[in-house]
DNA sequence: ATGACTGACATCGTCAGA
């Protein structure tokens, strides 16, 4: 018996309602899947997916951001905002479902608002890395996935996709990310494919995709006991080809 | 040196994304 789970940023929900729920009817084993950047308010996220019985929680805002889950069978909101991160932007949402806790998040990408923009990025992680020690201390198996707006290592992405200074790869970003691992947390995606150029997200500008100049900054983050029970993880690179695609595909992670 | 793609918006140029 395993279990499914996913994590996709979409790049505005109303605009890839229709794609997103094609990929659900096309993935039935995948239980629940994350979504980012949804890029409306709560009360506008689409009813379709109610309407066609999946279970939803939703944290959004206008314009911008926005995080939310959709799922096949009931879940229990945890929280709606990552404790300790004091920022009204709706970047994090945390369910728990078959005794199994999912942080959904949507870190800053730390380009843009100067030095501010960057610090708010490194307060993210810093709260994230507390939100960590919580939940091993509980002792619930837990995972964080979503847009990390991190290229964890140089394999990560690819030659010339970014300049040299980039948030993306900033050793501060970099090093936010590697506290979770040194703390206890286990890379799905690196831990059974640990060499293979495997990438989340391409630029809509210059062909990127075309040229695979890609870049992996969508993860999913296991506790130990989750991680014991790891059996496959998915990149659906196939999702970038369709017509209107979101920037990011699907990662999609299999437990026993 | 510039513009490139895409989405949202108290839209028709500007900001944010990565």
């Amino acid at each position: 018996m395993s279990f499914s789970f996913a994590t996709w940023n979409i790049n505005s929900i109303r605009m890839r309602a229709h794609l997103v729920l094609e990929w659900l009817k096309q993935h039935p084993d995948c239980q629940i899947l994350a979504l980012q950047e949804i890029k409306c308010e709560t009360e506008q996220f689409p009813s379709l997916f109610e309407e066609e019985g999946f279970h939803c929680l939703v944290k959004g805002q206008k314009s911008y951001n926005g995080v939310a889950f959709i799922s096949r069978t009931p879940l229990t909101l945890v929280t709606d905002h990552l404790p300790g991160f004091d920022d009204p932007a709706a970047r994090y949402i945390e369910a728990s479902i078959n005794g199994l806790t999912l942080g959904n998040l949507y870190l800053p990408n730390g380009n843009s608002g100067g030095e501010a923009g960057f610090k708010t990025k490194i307060s993210f992680f810093d709260a994230l890395y507390r939100r960590t020690q919580t939940l091993l201390e509980a002792g619930q198996p837990f995972a964080f996935i979503g847009d990390y707006n991190v290229c964890p290592h140089d394999r990560d992405l690819a030659p010339g996709a970014l300049s040299p200074d980039d948030a993306l790869t900033h050793p501060k970003s970099r090093e936010g990310f590697r506290r979770l691992l040194w703390a206890g947390l286990t890379d799905a995606l690196r831990a059974l494919h640990p060499d293979e150029r495997i990438y989340s997200f391409w630029d809509y500008q210059a062909a990127a995709f075309q040229r695979n100049s890609g870049l992996r900054i969508d993860h999913a983050l296991l506790s130990p006991t989750l991680a014991d029970r790891l059996e496959k993880v998915v990149v659906d690179r196939e999702e970038r080809a369709r017509e209107k695609p979101s920037d990011h595909v699907p990662l999609i992670v299999t437990v026993r």
